[in-house]
DNA sequence: GCGAAGGCATAGCCTTGGTCTATAACTTTG
DNA sequence: CAAAGTTATAGACCAAGGCTATGCCTTCGC
């Protein structure tokens, strides 16, 4: 079946008339039956029944839909990309990040680069760390931020700058001391983790490990967001890093730096060979200069 | 962009190179290196640089080749589905079935009607109660077999027999009776309750309610599979479907009728104005059959 | 360093998918 | 019974997409 021929036979099905498939379509009516006709000739079944001058879809019509209007989305979907390509003026990066950084870090870089450049344009899908090299990998994305930096050879990591995890406790919780925190509070502590977080619990986990900490973990959540929310509802602390502490909406809670610092690399990783190395270039300097700005003016 | 600039497209992506995609394609290279062109240029902007007499991908054949790759595979879907209808000589008809009478019940009656008519076809989807009206409805399916029916002047529906309740216990649990048992012994007892269990669930805690039942709830499953594997693990007691029970591969489990026995209508809904009424008629007629044979043979 | 091999592009020709206008036939409705 | 709706057919036309033949460029092996 041609393209034109599945379209044909979308509108014609959802409108349940040729002629109105054809006004919609913008073309005239005997050009929508003809087509009809001829598809129906080359699959070698009815796609409706022509009754009293109308049409009635076959089973094989119903069939086939289901298929067909999920084609037809993606097509659509597909069109507007193309537009938007076309009309692209400057150039067009496909950023892949952490969820954890997709709320703060990255739009504060996408604001800063459009500034320098507002020709240039964004896409932005969250990944988690194991999809980021796979992602490059398949040209899916162009850009990958995250913390730490699998090796693979087709693949170049650079490291932005550093993200510090943070403890986070409820307001007025008992017991913190004023300024920085030793890990050991974390022992014995009601504790709220994070499944599969990545090299943030890699990280977190070992140096608890060392040193024999043993989190009492009352909750596990799946995301920061409900993490977070647990936190200011006085249900545990918990630990996550920087920039998820920071773009938290949650007021009932304090942020505490820890005595002996966890620090991740924060690093962005693409393609060694990308078709447009400046443009990648340029944003790697952009990142790393914004990364820095805001590891500096945080506290 | 035309489907076949699509293809052609795909497959030059896939390759690296024009020559090569026109032996996949069985058609000659100049031919495809033709329509690559033509939709270049429709697009209005290159898909490949042409470097040495090689192509090497721009950004934006990369970015536009997700999106294309997804198409491509459902295109091919759909064109086999074609296939399947052409070369089709009896009927078909697409069932929308609840996950725990798709193990059992359903395989027993399609197998007894290819007996009777070995011409026949079939295809089966999990749904869920809920989304059973919907998908009838929109003609996704031409009969659905659920427990109860909701009522839509638009379907009909037809109750092919009964279901019932049963206890599952760990095998030598203590204190249940050699007969039936009473539906109090749930109270207090270990039990995993499921989660979004629709009419079956429905009916289980109103009888509870009814009689003021609480059993001591300790683990809530969402799929009949685990709670059978966790009854059979003597973690706790269930209640599920006769067919769910009879399709269990748990052998370590045992199943008890209750004095006053759970019955659930299982029911058949079909669209009204279908264009296959004999077809779904004797279908139905087959199930009713099969059902009655199958509730009658249990114990 | 030169010829062979393989890659892409162009030219010229042909088939067919898809468009149009004009017209006919049939249904339903006022 | 006419009016307004529907689908189907006829004939003309254009462009999408296929083919063969050919030429040019790069790379590789002798």
């Amino acid at each position: 079946m041609r393209l034109r021929q599945i379209e044909i036979f979308y509108h014609v099905y959802r409108e349940g008339s040729i002629s109105s498939a054809a006004r919609e379509l913008h073309v005239s009516q005997p050009s929508v039956s003809k087509v009809l006709r001829y598809a129906e000739d080359q699959l070698g079944f009815a796609l409706f029944r022509r009754e009293k001058g109308r049409l009635f879809a076959t089973p094989a019509a119903d069939e086939l839909f289901v298929e067909i209007e999920d084609i037809y989305n993606r097509i659509s979907a597909f069109d507007r990309t193309t537009q938007n390509i076309r009309k692209r003026k400057g150039g067009h990066i496909r950023f892949g990040v952490l969820p954890s950084l997709s709320l703060d870090l990255l739009p504060e870089c996408i604001a800063t680069m459009r500034l320098a450049d507002p020709e240039m344009s964004f896409e932005v899908t969250t990944l988690h760390s194991s999809e980021m090299n796979l992602s490059l990998l398949e040209k899916r994305c162009d850009i990958c931020i995250g913390f730490g930096n699998e090796a693979d050879e087709r693949l170049s990591s650079q490291r932005l700058g550093d993200a510090e995890l943070l403890l986070v406790a409820p307001f007025g919780c008992e017991g913190i001391p004023k300024g920085e925190v030793d890990l050991g509070f974390l022992h014995q502590a009601d504790f709220i983790g994070l499944q599969d977080s990545g090299p943030a619990g890699v990280l977190l986990s070992k140096s608890m490990a060392d040193r024999e900490i043993v989190p009492h973990e009352v909750v596990t959540a799946h995301t920061y967001h409900i993490a977070l929310s647990l936190v200011s509802k006085g249900v545990g602390i918990s630990v996550v890093d920087q920039y998820t502490a920071a773009s938290s909406s949650e007021n009932d809670l304090t942020k505490h730096h820890f005595v002996d610092p966890l620090i991740l690399p924060v690093c962005a990783v693409s393609h060694r060979d990308s078709q447009q190395p400046e443009l990648i270039e340029s944003c790697l300097a952009a990142l790393s200069k914004v990364v820095k700005l805001m590891s500096s003016s945080q506290n």
